[in-house]
DNA sequence: ATCATTGTGCGACTTCTTTCGAACGACAGG
DNA sequence: CCTGTCGTTCGAAAGAAGTCGCACAATGAT
């Protein structure tokens, strides 16, 4: 009847204190950098270990922020880095949030 | 008798989360734009409108996250960027932060 | 049609954050 | 020494955020 539908954020209403308080959350983080890496992945490989309800409130809040982009495959939920809006809005941003964690932290540690 | 210290933590311990947590906050996101534009600046100038007790808040947090270097000078308190730390232990992110927060919003807006 | 799976919404609980007043100590100046 | 200014600390209060169980709807498979 009604597919799941979702609300994004403009590109131009993007904030930055929102997308930094998205990205200051170490799961959330973990889970952009999954992304970052993968590509649009299954809500599921973004935490598997997760309760169902905690999941969908960070990539919620990861979507409202503006930091990825969210659509209904089936019953699964697809979710993707808006790495071009991003990049657009706050140029060298996403990317240095990255890097920066990447030489900070391992992604072969059991809990980065 | 006893001089006001405090505790910075060393470059190799700031954390992405902390810095991105503190830079979340509007206040304290304005603080630091003053702080980039000014250099060292006298803590009073960084919220003339706010109690003290809330302002000293931020200015710590701020420095336990690794963002600025305090220290005081009389009575008085003297707030700078660790711009160099940041830099080096995460190239560009705080740069894409100002950048993307001065094309976002403007210096003379009464309430930015 | 039935069933298992997935995501969502709701509600409750806990913890963290923010804000701010009041009391205190440190400091500079007269 | 006394006074006023500044910063810190403590405590309280309100609000926001994280976690999670449970019930429900939607979807795909059998």
């Amino acid at each position: 009847m009604s597919p799941r539908t979702y609300h994004h954020p403009d590109t131009d209403e993007i904030a930055i204190p929102r997308v930094l308080f998205a990205l200051s959350e170490p799961l959330r983080l973990a889970m952009v950098r999954v992304l970052a890496a993968q590509g649009e992945t299954d809500s599921l490989e973004l935490g598997p270990d997760l309760p169902r309800s905690t999941l969908t409130h960070h990539t919620s809040l990861l979507r409202e922020s503006g930091v990825v982009h969210v659509r209904a495959q089936g019953r699964k939920c697809l979710i993707s880095l808006r790495t071009e809006d991003l990049e657009s809005r706050f140029p060298g941003l996403l990317g240095a949030v990255l890097d920066g964690y990447e030489r900070t932290t391992d992604l072969t540690d059991p809990h980065p």
